[in-house]
RNA sequence: GGACCCGUAGCCUAGCUUGGACAGGGCGUGGGCCUCCUAAGCCCAAGGUCGCGGGUUCAAAUCCCGCCGGGUCCGCCA
């Protein structure tokens, strides 16, 4: 909605839109006035009263004004009806876009080493939340996990499952990075066993016998917790797909001689590509590497879809230029890669092999115990009580690690991912249910009808109005930016804009026209949290 | 050594792409608000050299250069 009113205010002035900003103090602002100043050196001021002048005011625009130099213009009381009219009548569908293409976004494609860990989380949660928040945009999305079943360290678990065998009292993924962290302590031991995980390595990329059986079994295993974990996130993933496949179905074969045929490959016993630095494609013993597997997956992917969207932490920035490079050299489509930085332990970084990590069950379990004993003496059933707290709980862990930027490192503290005073998710989650609660209540009294009437409009609702229209515009610019943390930030704006409406605004208690007003307003906030709960994963409840 | 990222009040964070109207929030701290639609809420107050130093500009948290602090990467690992 904001954007044909934003459409409407360039049609007016017919300037370039980097000159039309939001701001605080109107609607939509236009600098273009100090922009001039400057060439013609003289006040902004008469410059922006002269042009202010010259300008009509249609469509959406509802009154120009002059400050400071600032031409700003406001909305008209139609725009405001019609926002609330066309979120109201849309419902569900308020907020989609008309973008097509398939897409295909992976992420997670965690090493089915262990368990996730809360490193592991962030990548999951930017990765889902990009995913609904393309599909909203009208894309055709597929997720991936890209399963990492040839890596050394993938050997080295087998070796441990082949030397203490899987405790199986425990959930299978915290079954498996046990024996992985004493392989890797028997292994600094005895050096001798680095021959077994060579070995089993070059089994495993022959398809040969027990090392097949033994690799798959050990992946499926830690999968298999893995999935779970993800499921309690609300995390999905259309395909899960296994790096060795790209051996057994030839696109690694095909890419290699795509490669050769380019005369890209030089050979000294291995082969490699020269960029700055060599990337080695395939050893000397005949087996690929990593990112010879990523290139015929990225191969792969080209022939299936328009857009492919990859979730790394930043320690893959290189790999990720040198894929890209060499993608570009044989004129294959990119990958677009979004990186995160680091989630740290206050002692430091994670690390799976030596058992330092913070497990992603063990988050999501401790912040639910928390949650429960919050809401443990509400007048619910112990059924709601508990559905409240486990989707307040996945609410408050995925709301912390998307709402802050990508590239921001973080540091994991365990006192304040249980504090839930500080959880911004369930103020979201609360506000959602306030509306839920007055509209049930209208309900129940026999008077739900709604009609917006922007005559009487108070500031507070009209700057609510304004900021549910923006909606559709947030979730355009995740889509340019991938950049999830917006729809955070613009959710927990409504909320607050919200509140102080609530705090100011009876509603039920009103005569009927500001009653039915009123009643539109928070049906049109409930729709708006909802939808952008929903894009971030998060349950929007109904009561808490 | 080279490359990339981050540095905003006691703590966390938005804004930086495209420079402009008082740098927004949250936690914590001090004070106030439930005979009224859920107080997981609201209001008020204190708290800032936007890492440091230069430069460009009428105007810099935002652009440029240099530095400091933290993180990451630079494997025939993944």
């Amino acid at each position: 909605m904001f954007q044909l009113f934003r459409k409407d205010v360039l049609k007016c002035l017919r300037v370039d839109e980097r000159f039309v900003k939001e701001s605080d103090h109107a609607d939509l602002t236009c600098t273009i006035a100090f922009k001039i100043a400057k060439e013609e050196k003289r006040n902004p001021l008469d410059i922006a009263r002269e042009l202010a002048e010259r300008l009509e005011p249609v469509g959406y625009i509802g009154k120009i004004e002059v400050v400071n130099g600032y031409i700003n213009f406001f909305a008209s009381e139609e725009f405001l009806e019609d926002t609330i009219n066309t979120i109201i009548d849309t419902d569900e569908n308020y907020g989609n876009l008309r973008f097509e293409g398939k897409i295909l976004i992976e992420h997670t494609s965690a090493n089915p080493d262990g368990p996730l860990h809360i490193g592991h989380m962030r990548n999951s949660i930017i990765g889902d939340s990009l995913a609904r928040i393309f599909r909203k945009a009208g894309f055709d999305v597929t997720t991936h996990y890209y399963v990492n079943d040839m890596g050394r360290q993938i050997a080295i678990a087998v070796l441990g499952y082949r030397l203490f065998g899987l405790d199986n009292a425990k959930k299978p993924d915290h079954a498996v990075v046990d024996v992985y962290i004493k392989a890797n302590e028997e292994i600094e031991k005895n050096p001798e066993l680095e021959k077994e995980v060579e070995k089993l390595m070059l089994d495993y990329e022959n398809f040969e016998g027990d090392a097949v059986r033994d690799f798959k079994f050990v992946v499926e295993r830690a999968l298999e917790g893995i999935k779970q974990t993800l499921r309690s996130l609300n995390v999905n993933h259309d395909e899960y797909v296994w790096e060795s496949e790209f051996l057994r179905n030839g696109y690694v074969d095909r890419v290699l001689s795509i490669l050769e045929g380019r005369g890209l490959i030089e050979r000294d016993g291995a082969w490699f590509v020269k960029l700055e630095k060599p990337v080695i494609l395939r050893r000397e013993n005949g087996t690929t590497l990593y990112i010879t597997r990523d290139l015929a997956y990225h191969l792969w992917k080209g022939e299936r879809f328009e857009r492919f969207i990859n979730i790394l932490g930043s320690d893959h920035k290189l790999y990720g230029r040198q894929l890209s490079e060499i993608l570009d050299l044989i004129n294959l489509r990119k990958p677009e890669i979004v990186f995160f930085e680091f989630v740290s332990l206050p002692e430091g970084s994670m690390s799976t092999r030596r058992g330092k990590f913070v497990s992603a069950d063990d988050l999501i379990s401790k912040v639910y115990e928390e949650a429960r004993r919050i809401v443990e003496d509400r007048d619910l059933s112990e059924d709601e009580k508990d559905r409240i707290a486990k989707s307040v709980a996945v609410g408050a862990i995925r709301f912390d690690f998307v709402k802050v930027a990508p590239e921001k490192p973080m540091i994991f503290d365990w006192s304040k991912a249980l504090d839930f005073e500080r959880q911004t998710s369930s103020y979201i989650q609360y506000s959602h249910a306030r509306c839920c609660s007055i509209l049930r209540k209208a309900v129940k009294s026999g008077m739900p009808e709604l009609e917006f009437r922007p005559e009487i409009c108070t500031d507070i609702e009209r700057r609510l109005v304004i900021l549910l229209s923006k909606f559709p515009c947030v979730i355009e610019r995740v889509i340019d930016e991938l950049k999830p943390s917006y729809i955070a930030e613009y959710l927990l704006s409504v909320s607050n804009v919200f509140n102080e409406f609530y705090r100011g605004h009876r509603v039920l208690g009103e005569d009927s026209e500001v009653r039915m007003h009123r009643l539109a307003i928070v049906d049109a906030v409930r729709i708006v949290l909802r939808n952008g709960l929903d894009l971030l994963g998060i349950e929007a409840l109904e009561r808490m």
